[in-house]
DNA sequence: AGCTCGCGTT
């Protein structure tokens, strides 16, 4: 069975590279038609030949449904669609197609290979939904990882008996789709039914915690695998110093560091990544150092971490360093260490070393480098380099245009940034809202932009007037040129004050006792504007504020951040 | 028999 299986495994690996390439997704609706119709031969009679098997070596009558599993195995390892169709009209040829297990391995097959009509078109032909305990999460698994959200809910609902795997793959999806509270909460309804998690289980949570940065979820979930007694290993230990990090706790995030097992390098990646989060990039490097003497090899993504510790913290000629370092290790710069580059020195003001970059680099830049360095043109105020980068990317988003926009704005270009606010409105493209969260007592609270659908709204907003009003004595003056609208400077000023974080910020002093450290987490980056109001927050209010945005924290304590206001 | 987990550039 092993040779069989090994066969198949070569087989379907030559067609994949001869014939993937050739397959065209408009092929679909042919495709679909194996799972009722017997005839097995080519589905696209305009290509030549190409059975992936020929008579001799695909068994016939004898075939049994084992067989037909490692076929499928094989075409999954090597990406195989064409196999795979061809396999599938075979299993319904033989009559295997009341196999349940194939057909949840021919879902998962067209999920993972870009084919996700298919798998919801088999999907739905199954009579009734009564998987096998292994095909339901192996479906869970793979719907979760389409996006296709409620269709695995749907699957796990309808299940009769679930074990922990079935439980793992809901929260494990669930996270990967960014639903972290919804991971959460399945993961407390596990714990509810007495179903034992496991290490796969804390994981995911771990994860979840870590993105949400919620750090009384953190560790109270850090605390239940101890009592639980979970071995730490290698992907365990780097997500939890993930989380310490991405929580605010960087101390503790060492300590676990210092406490594992440290033989593999995603462990020393994990911590690496956390210093550069929190613009600790000397203690990153040293970190590096270390890993060094204790020979543990660096890899690509170790250089990602130290090229994005540097970035953070302006060490210019440290990351030229790093990234030239990188040949000693063999180890080619990819993509994301040429972006890390251009956001190194974008950031630093280097704005044409930065386009040479991208110019000289071996490979096309993506849309990541673009707007790395259209962000870059628009914190150096360069309007004509900022028109290079936004050609360069061809479907811009709403970020895109509200750089552009600011960078116009910025070099008083005032027709120009009018627009391209024409362009979205016409595009119907709106501004993206931001949004920030706080946990208190256990919960998360979230708030957009203008905000007015918490409950205790109306005490925040009395909480912020009086802040907002207590900053402008201390002589804070709204940073009004960073709004986006075509509005007199009064209303650009209420919509400054009202910006997610801010919200956030009031909730948390309405909740706390003075003196209380006030932790933030925000989806995107935070502006100018509330970076400054943070800071003077801090100092009248005599208050630790850690907000933490999309790419690092900032602890503001006495009117200044860690940051050093380079961010 | 098969199924579930981590760290990375904007």
């Amino acid at each position: 069975m092993q040779m069989l299986r090994l066969a198949a495994i070569r087989l379907a690996s030559s067609f994949s590279s001869s014939l993937s390439l050739s397959w065209r997704p408009n092929r679909t609706a042919k495709l679909t038609m194996f799972s009722s119709d017997s005839n097995y031969d080519d589905p696209s009679p305009n290509s030549t030949p190409k059975s992936p098997f020929s008579p001799s070596e695909f068994p016939h009558s004898n075939t049994d449904h084992q067989t037909l599993f490692h076929v499928l195995e094989a075409c999954k390892l090597s990406s195989n669609l064409r196999a795979a169709a061809e396999t599938h009209s075979r299993i319904i040829k033989l009559g295997y197609g009341t196999y349940q297990s194939l057909i949840a391995h021919l879902i998962s097959i067209y999920a993972s290979c870009g084919c996700p009509n298919l798998a919801h078109k088999l999907c739905n032909e199954i009579p009734c939904w009564d998987f096998d305990l292994i095909s339901a999460n192996l479906i869970i698994a793979t719907f979760m990882k389409i996006g296709a959200i409620d269709i695995a809910k749907k699957v796990f609902h309808n299940m009769p008996t679930r074990d922990v795997v079935s439980w793992n793959s809901m929260i494990g999806g669930c996270v990967k789709n960014a639903r972290f509270e919804e991971a959460l909460r399945i993961f407390q309804e596990m714990l509810s039914l007495n179903v034992e998690p496991d290490g796969f289980t804390f994981a995911s949570v771990i994860t979840g915690c870590a993105r949400l940065g919620a750090r009384d979820h953190a560790k109270w979930t850090h605390g239940l695998m101890i009592e639980k007694k979970i071995a730490i290993n290698y992907i365990l230990g780097s997500a939890l110093i993930d989380m310490y990090s991405k929580c605010g706790k960087i101390e503790s995030a060492k300590e676990i560091f210092e406490t594992i097992q440290r033989d593999d390098v995603s462990v020393w990646n994990a911590l690496i990544n956390g210093l550069a989060v929190h613009g600790l990039a000397l203690d990153a490097i040293a970190i590096f150092s270390r890993m060094v003497v204790e020979n543990v090899s660096p890899d690509s993504i170790t250089f990602v971490g130290i090229l994005t510790a540097c970035s953070h913290c302006g060490l210019v000629e440290q990351g030229h360093k790093y990234f030239d370092s990188m040949a000693c290790y063999s180890i080619q710069p990819q993509l994301e260490h040429y972006g890390a580059m251009v956001d190194l020195l974008g950031r630093a003001g280097c704005l044409d070393e930065a386009y040479s970059i991208i110019k000289e680099m071996p490979m096309e830049p993506d849309i990541v480098i673009w707007r790395a360095f259209l962000s870059a043109c628009r914190t150096h105020r360069n309007s004509d380099l900022g028109e290079v980068a936004i050609k360069k990317i061809k479907h811009l988003a709403s970020g895109d245009y509200v750089l552009l926009s600011n960078i116009y704005c910025s070099v008083n270009r005032w027709d120009s940034a009018e627009r391209v606010r024409d362009t979205m409105k016409k595009n119907g493209i709106r501004k993206y809202r931001g949004k920030s969260w706080i946990e208190m007592a256990g919960a998360i609270h979230q708030f957009k932009a203008g905000d007015v659908s918490h409950l205790d709204r109306e005490a925040i907003y009395k909480v912020l007037e009086g802040l907002i009003r207590r900053a402008k004595m201390e002589g804070f003056s709204p940073a009004v040129e960073l709004v986006l609208m075509d509005v007199s400077d009064e209303e650009k000023e209420e919509n400054l004050n009202y910006h997610s974080e801010k919200l956030a910020l009031a909730y948390g002093i309405l909740k706390t006792s003075p003196g209380m450290e006030i932790q933030i987490t925000k989806n995107l980056r935070t502006c100018l504007d509330c970076h400054y109001w943070m800071k003077v927050v801090s100092r009248i209010l005599n208050r630790v504020i850690i907000v933490r945005d999309r790419i690092r924290f900032h602890r503001f304590d006495g009117g200044v951040c860690t940051c050093g206001d380079y961010w």
